[in-house]
DNA sequence: AGACTGACGATCC
DNA sequence: GGGATCGCCAGTC
């Protein structure tokens, strides 16, 4: 059987394919989804390496604050391709760019 | 087995 | 709205 964490991964990059583009996902948002809604720091540390899994939006997914991922500067400029906008701090526009998610 | 850490969330101030 | 604290879960040392 495969570890929770193989199973968990399918599970997280498959609803991070799903998020439409223009688009943001809280961390959170997605734990929910796949069952795990306390654990939503898996999202983040399964993303960090679902580059090594393939092509996936993980700069479409940020934290409930709208926090873009420390370190990895360049995912602004990823969303603002995406139309995404941000305010004064850098925070992304949940309001207005929240994923509604299984709605 | 135990302690620390972290792409987080919610609460409190 | 922003900063600080506690709580959760799984991985890593």
């Amino acid at each position: 059987m495969r570890t929770l964490n193989e199973d968990l991964i399918y599970e997280i990059l498959a609803v991070v394919d799903e998020i439409p583009k223009g688009k943001v996902v809280s961390y959170g948002r997605i734990a929910k989804l796949i069952g795990r809604p306390q654990n939503a720091r898996l999202i983040g540390r399964v993303l960090s390496m679902a580059d090594h899994f393939g092509d996936y939006p993980c700069h479409r997914v940020v934290n409930a604050q709208g926090r873009l991922v420390p370190g990895w500067n360049n995912q602004r400029t990823l969303l603002e391709m995406e139309n995404i906008t941000f305010d004064g701090r850098g925070y992304v526009n949940m309001k207005m760019h929240l994923w509604d998610g299984d709605m």
